[in-house]
Formats: structure tokens, sequence, C-alpha cells
DNA sequence: GCCATAATTCGCCATGTAACGAAATAGGGG
DNA sequence: CCCCTATTTCGTTACATGGCGAATTATGGC
């Protein structure tokens, strides 16, 4: 039970949903993800560690970026709950949106990517 | 994703997934989901709103009682959701003691019930 | 029609949570 | 070794949510 309310809160919260339905297809750096929901990265921190929680994400370190992903080999809820964002979400009209950002986003290099969030 | 996060969020609460799982072989009038959580009713009502609106029940009235259930046709999110909580929470031990509670309350006369829950 | 009562709505309080910026941490490059 | 920078942690604030009791609504029995 309380397995399930931890992987059900971390899914209760838009923005979680988000970064969960981009990184179905990839990994993606915790800068990308920041880009990709225009929020600090304090926030979004906060988020993937909510989502690493849960067993929904697991992090890999190459040098200074951060990677998210999912698992490679997800407990049972964790796989149910993937199946059924996936079901879904496939044609949800914000995660095809956050998809082509994703594209765009995949296209700047990371340093570059960097240097532009502090500006602003 | 809004439709997606108004059930996501009416799972988010422990209290409520206990009412959808004592819900899943029944139907049951609100005294007797009152008796099993020892909440307020006017806690237990609000959570009842919460399920109802999402679509994972649907109420039925019958005299003075007011009885709740899943909806017999369920659209496809619901669907995959309550497969989900099947799925996940049949061996959990909160939901084995509901289910024994609920055993002992449906032998319970509902006037009865209601008067019990009066005094305290 | 009026009373008793099952359930809901309302108003309130306490707690939880998402957001931010500032400070701390960790890794690479000079 | 020190600086630069990507990320996390911390502290704060605003808002959402769960809980209760009191008041309201709706139904059945007298």
């Amino acid at each position: 039970m309380f397995q399930f309310m931890t992987v059900i809160k971390a899914l209760a919260d838009a923005n979680r949903v988000r970064i969960l339905c981009a990184l179905l297809g990839q990994e993606l750096c915790v800068c990308q993800i920041i880009e990709m929901l225009g929020l600090a990265p304090s926030t979004v921190s906060k988020h993937l560690s909510i989502l690493r929680q849960a067993r929904l994400l697991v992090d890999r370190k190459e040098g200074r970026w951060m990677y998210y992903r999912h698992p490679d080999r997800p407990n049972a809820l964790v796989k149910r709950v993937l199946s059924l964002l996936k079901a879904s979400l496939a044609d949800d009209e914000q995660m095809q949106a956050d998809r082509d950002q994703v594209e765009n986003i995949l296209c700047i290099e990371k340093g570059e990517l960097c240097r532009t969030q502090k500006k602003t």
C-alpha cells in the first residue's frame, strides 16, 4: 500500500507526468528537462527526486551532466504504471507538444542550453 | 491530460483507494463506507464526490440511503485504473483487513449501523 | 405536514506540496 | 589548486487538500 501510494502520488502532478512521458522514448539530461518544462532548476530537481524515490526513474551521472531515464528492469508496479501512461496519454496534445519541443532541444548543444538558462 | 490528472489525483489518497478497493466486489451504502474508514460522514462524502467526479464511482439513491459502486460501463481510463488497483493491491494487508471488516459490516442492519455512528 | 435521519454542503483549521531564489555540492578544465 | 558550472539542498511563501463539526437538504414514517 505504501509503495503504491508513493508511486501514485509521484504521478499526481502534471509536470511530473510530462517528465515521465518525455522519457518514454529516450533518456534526457536535467537541463533538457528544465528547458522543456520552463521551470526553475531547483523545482525540476525536486520533481526528479520524487520520481526517483518512486522508482519510476533512475539517474546516471556523466561528467557534469546528470541523465534520467526509466529503469531498465522496472518492478511490476512501475511497469504497469508506465503502460498506463503510454496507453492513456499517447494522443495527448500536451505530450505531443512536449515531444516536438524535445526534438528541438536535442538539437541544441548542451553547454549552449545551460548558458541560455542562466541568463533568464 | 486533464481527465488523466483528475483520475490520478482521485487515487492520490489512501482512504479513497480503500474505498475503491472495497467496492471492487460489491456496492456499498455511505454509512457502511463511513464505518469501514472510521472517518466523519462529511469527510467520507467529500471523498466519494471526488471519486464520482473522476468517474471512478457512480451513485444510486434508494430511499434515504445512497449506494456507491464502480460504473457498469467505465471509460477506457477508468477501466485501466481499476485493473491497476486490482493487480497492485490484491494481496495488500490493509485491503484484506478492509474486506474482512466489510464482511462484518454487511451483517449489521443499516438502521442499527447509522444509530451507532450517531452516538460516537 | 412535521419529525427523524442519511447524506451533503459549508466554514474552518492544520498539514502537505509546488514554486522560487540563495546557498551548498560535485565534477572538469585551466 | 582554484574557478566555472550543472545539479541539488535549504529556507520561504503561496496555495491545495484532508479532516472535523455545524448547518442544510432530501426522504420516509407518523
